[in-house]
RNA sequence: CGGAGCGUGGUGUAACGGCUAACAUACCUGUUUUGGGUACAGGUGACUCCGGGUUCGAAUCCCGGCGCUCCGACCA
C-alpha cells in the first residue's frame, strides 16, 4: 500500500479525552477511531492488525477441529427465557430495542443460549459428537463504565467457540487441548511470556474457570503468580484454594494483569434448559456436556500495545503487524531514489511481501517519526545515500537500509538482492 | 451507579466579566529544504457542547441538560 494513498493522517498530539497508552498511540497513529465513550471504530492500519490476530486465533481454533460459523447478533428474547438471563436483574450488560412489531430484542452479549437452540437441529445422537463451533462476533455489552481505551468496550469484537461432548470426561479432554490451543495462540501473538493461566471464578457454571491474564499495568485484573508459572485470580484467592494448588500465600507475586482470554465449563446448565440432548450407546436421552471459550482480539491488540510500545511509539510483533515492511523513499532531485523505490515496492509485493510504502512528499524527519509511531517491524530505507553505499558489491545500485524496529539494529542489503 | 475533573477552528492549548476570540499544529498557494517533524510569505477554517438565567456587556458567573476522562463499585 502507498501511504500516499492512505486515508488516515498520523498525528502529533494525543487526544485529551484519551489516558490510556494503547488508545493515544493507536489514535495517533491512525489505527482507530474513538465513536464515543467504549466504542471504537476500526480504519484500514487498525482492521488489518486485528485481522492479523484474528487469523492466528482461526488457525488455533480449526486446529483442534473447530468449525466457524457467523451468528446473528441480534436475539429474540424467547431462547433467554429458558435459562433466566434475558432479565435485567439477572445480566445487567443488555443492550435491549424492540422491532416494529414491539417484540423484543437483544443484542448479544454471548452466544450460548442461540448456539445452543440452534444445535438442538443438528446433534441428536452420540455419533453427533464431540463437535465444537466458534465464530468472530460483534458483541456488545452496557458497562457501567468503559476505561483503558480499547481494552473495556461497549461494542467489540469476540472469538467465542462452545464445545459439545456426550459427558465430563470426554469435555475434559477437549477442555485441555483448547487451553493448550490457547497458550499457542498467545505465543504467537507476542505476548506468551507475560501470558499466565489463572485458576479465577467459575461464574454460575463451575468451581473455577481458566483465565488467560497477560500482566500490564493497564489490565484491571490482580493475580498471583507461583514460581513455577502457575497463577490465580485474586477474585478467588483464599487458603482452600491454595491448600487445593498447594501453594503458599507467601511464595506468589502480586501483579496486575489484562485478562485476554476465559474458558469455561458449562456443564449441561445450556442443554438441560434448552432441552439439547442426544442418544447414548444404550438409546438413552441424554444432555450434551458444554464449555464456552472466548477471547477478545481487540483487548489483546490494545494489551500488545500497552506491552512493547515504547516512547517513539507502537512496536508490534511481526505475527501482528499491519504490514511486514515500511518502505520509506528518501526523495532526491533526479528522481533516482524514486525509480529504485518503485521498483523494490513492485518487486517486493509481487512476491507478496506486505510492504506500507512511504511515497509522500514530505521531509526524512516526518517518515521516519511516523514510521516510528505506525510500528512496522522493519523499515527499509532508500534514499541518495543508500544508493551511492558501497556496500552493494557486485551486484551494483546501491543498497536498501533495514532497520529493525526492536532492536534498532541496522543493516545494509544491496538492493538487487531482494 | 457514587465521587472528582474537564468541554474553545480538524488536533493541542490561550484569553481579568469588556476591542474583530489569540497561539501552535494540521490544511490550501508559492518559494525553499531533502537522513530525525527545514525556513519564509500569503490564505481557509470557531454561533467558545446545548438550553436557560444574571449583566450595559458572558468563552468567562449561576442553574439545568448532554458529552468525555479519571477513582471507586460492577464485570455471564
Amino acid at each position: 500500500m502507498k501511504q500516499s494513498k492512505l486515508f488516515t493522517k498520523t498525528r502529533r498530539e494525543a487526544p485529551k479525552d484519551e489516558v490510556s497508552k494503547n488508545a493515544q498511540l493507536l489514535i495517533r497513529a491512525g489505527y482507530i477511531h474513538k465513536e464515543m465513550a467504549g466504542v471504537y471504530s476500526y480504519l484500514p492500519l487498525g482492521l488489518r492488525t486485528l485481522n492479523k490476530i484474528v487469523g492466528v486465533i482461526r488457525e488455533e481454533m480449526d486446529a483442534i477441529g473447530g468449525q466457524e460459523v457467523h451468528l446473528a447478533a441480534l436475539q429474540s428474547k424467547s431462547k433467554w427465557d429458558a435459562t433466566k438471563r434475558w432479565s435485567d436483574k439477572e445480566v445487567d450488560v443488555w443492550f435491549k430495542t424492540k422491532m416494529k412489531s414491539g417484540d423484543e430484542l437483544g443484542l448479544g452479549f454471548t452466544h450460548e443460549e442461540p448456539l445452543t437452540d440452534l444445535m438442538r437441529g443438528q446433534i441428536s445422537s452420540y455419533r453427533d459428537l464431540p463437535l465444537s463451533v466458534y465464530q468472530f462476533q460483534t458483541k456488545f455489552r452496557n458497562e457501567t463504565r468503559a476505561k483503558s481505551g480499547i481494552m473495556r468496550t461497549r461494542e467489540f469484537l469476540m472469538k467465542d467457540l462452545y464445545s459439545f461432548n456426550v459427558d465430563e470426561k470426554a469435555h475434559a479432554e477437549f477442555y485441555e487441548k483448547a487451553k493448550q490451543a490457547y497458550v499457542k495462540i498467545f505465543g504467537r501473538l507476542g505476548i506468551g511470556d507475560q501470558t499466565y493461566v489463572t485458576n479465577a471464578s467459575g461464574g454460575s457454571f463451575s468451581k473455577f474457570s481458566h483465565e488467560f491474564q497477560t500482566v500490564c499495568d493497564a489490565g484491571e485484573d490482580v493475580i498471583y503468580i507461583a514460581e513455577d508459572g502457575r497463577a490465580i485470580n485474586k477474585e478467588v484467592l483464599n487458603d482452600e484454594v491454595l491448600e487445593d494448588l498447594k501453594l503458599k500465600r507467601t511464595d506468589l507475586k502480586e501483579a496486575k494483569a489484562a485478562e485476554v482470554g476465559n474458558i469455561f465449563t458449562l456443564g449441561t446448565r445450556f442443554s438441560e434448559a434448552l432441552g439439547l440432548n442426544f442418544k447414548d450407546e444404550a438409546g438413552k436421552s441424554r444432555p450434551v456436556f458444554m464449555g464456552s471459550y472466548g477471547i477478545g482480539p481487540g483487548r489483546v491488540m490494545g494489551t500488545i500495545v500497552e506491552l512493547t510500545a515504547d516512547d517513539k511509539g507502537i512496536v508490534w510483533p511481526e505475527s501482528v503487524a499491519p504490514f511486514a515492511v515500511h518502505l520509506v523513499a528518501l526523495f532526491d532531485e533526479e528522481g533516482k531514489v524514486k525509480k529504485v523505490a518503485d521498483e523494490l515496492y513492485e518487486k517486493l509485493t509481487s512476491k507478496g511481501v506486505e510492504v506500507l510504502y512511504d511515497d509522500r512528499q514530505c521531509s526524512a524527519g516526518e517518515k521516519f517519526g511516523d514510521a516510528d509511531l505506525i510500528g512496522i517491524p522493519k523499515r527499509y530505507v532508500v534514499s541518495e545515500k543508500t544508493l551511492k553505499s558501497s556496500d552493494a558489491g557486485s551486484l551494483g545500485g546501491g543498497s536498501v537500509e533495514v532497520k529493525d524496529r526492536v532492536t534498532g539494529k541496522v543493516d545494509m542489503v544491496p538492493v538487487g538482492s531482494f
